[in-house]
DNA sequence: TGAATTTGTGAGTAAGCCTCACTAAACTGC
DNA sequence: GCAGTTTAGTGAGGCTTACTCACAAATTCA
């Protein structure tokens, strides 16, 4: 006689918890289509058939691991970012913060970029909405940075915006394929240069700088003709 | 008596281009998980098993389509780039190619970015391999560009070329996920002159800008107090 | 204590990748 | 031409896996 196992019935919240733990590590440890429904389920210990009671199906499950992840990550950056004032060092602070959330988090990152945003229906999602709360806090910044005079006034804010994300994803898949380590505080420091460098007051497109440098050179030039016509008085 | 079908033998090389031609349109259409060997197959005038002579598998198939259209991508650039003599503009052109490809063939880059790149093994593939040699031309822009004295010597290349790609692609995903047209004119524009402005020598990061005009200021002002000191001759 | 409700189960279904034993077209030597 | 050999091509069936559903058991309620 088979020795029939006893359930338990727990609380709805504590059940899903459960799945979504072991969901979670099916996921980052074996990516999307990889992981395994009877393996999450028996991680949990419960029956395949009691994570569809919870969940619509393996993709609200993703979704439901993913956006319990990201909103932690939102409002950490968020809180961190309340304690700088500087527009250029809250820049470099989000820089800062989100190599290191690639490199704690790199399996669910790695999960993140190639499963939630090729969804098709991705701009509709809940996943959608928090990762434009991330992001904007960075617009904000920018913001900020402009109206201080820091930045320059023509600064197109989604393409800066799309630049530091899509920059950093790009430096940091090569972290995520395994290739090498991220050395997290040289990178924050390349990463800053380079866009503060494009977007601080004063440094223009190339005919940009012309045209600021024009007036002061003219008036250098001017100024040492004048000098330069008149009798020599002490040394240089 | 069931009709039977004349089996015809074709040359391979033949058959294969046939089933890769099926492949990349059901590929683009409904993304690699999306697309189903059986209608590739069916597209093809193939039996399903045909397909499993000529490639391994359904991954295989893929890297096969899409290695046949990167090369032509690659080739495609690097002819245009020897046209091309100042680094800044050559920049100019490879964000303007990169933007044009997206908006040309949007649903096989949207396969690339989330297929071909989230494989395990994709650092040891040959789509890896045409990458580094796509981007590679990039790099060899702006090591003109340094040699030229255009570009400060210090610009971190790989750092550069990833906040280009990187950012092109981030931007360019709100046009894939059918948000909004791409207008590949304006920007290109805005994120050719946030680069250019971010790498350009003399515009370093901010307090090397500093380091910069400081020597200027000084001559100005050493020059300006001179002339307050003496009498003053003609109106300004 | 019995009825109603809610939670949990796991065998079964369907979809889809892939295999393999087999068919028959093309080729080869005579 | 013809027998024997090679090889392109076939498609039914195997296997894995997401998902369903009829049922079972626990809990609650009257």
């Amino acid at each position: 006689m088979p020795e029939k196992r006893k359930i338990v019935r727990r609380p709805r919240a504590e059940r899903t918890q459960e799945i979504r733990r072991a969901a979670r590590e099916a996921f980052a440890a074996h990516g999307y289509a990889g992981a395994v429904m009877a393996d999450i389920a028996h991680a949990a210990g419960v029956a395949e058939g009691t994570i569809y009671k919870l969940f619509e199906n393996k993709r609200a499950l993703l979704d439901s691991v993913m956006t319990d992840w990201y909103a932690t990550l939102t409002d950490g950056l968020q809180h961190q970012l309340r304690g700088i004032d500087d527009p250029a060092q809250k820049l470099r602070y989000v820089i800062w913060y989100h190599l290191t959330t690639i490199r704690t988090e790199p399996a669910l990152c790695r999960v993140y970029f190639h499963e939630i945003r090729a969804q098709h229906d991705y701009r509709d999602s809940a996943m959608f909405k928090l990762n434009q709360d991330y992001t904007s806090y960075t617009v904000e910044v920018l913001r900020e940075g402009v109206a201080a005079g820091v930045f320059r006034d023509d600064v197109p804010l989604p393409i800066v915006r799309d630049t530091i994300f899509g920059g950093l994803e790009h430096y940091a898949w090569q972290f995520l394929a395994g290739a090498k380590t991220l050395d997290i505080e040289h990178t924050t420091e390349q990463f800053w240069r380079l866009i503060v460098a494009g977007i601080s007051a004063g440094n223009g497109a190339p005919e940009r700088m012309d045209r600021q440098l024009a007036p002061i050179v003219e008036r250098l030039e001017a100024v040492a003709g004048r000098l330069e016509r008149q009798p020599q008085g002490r040394g240089q």
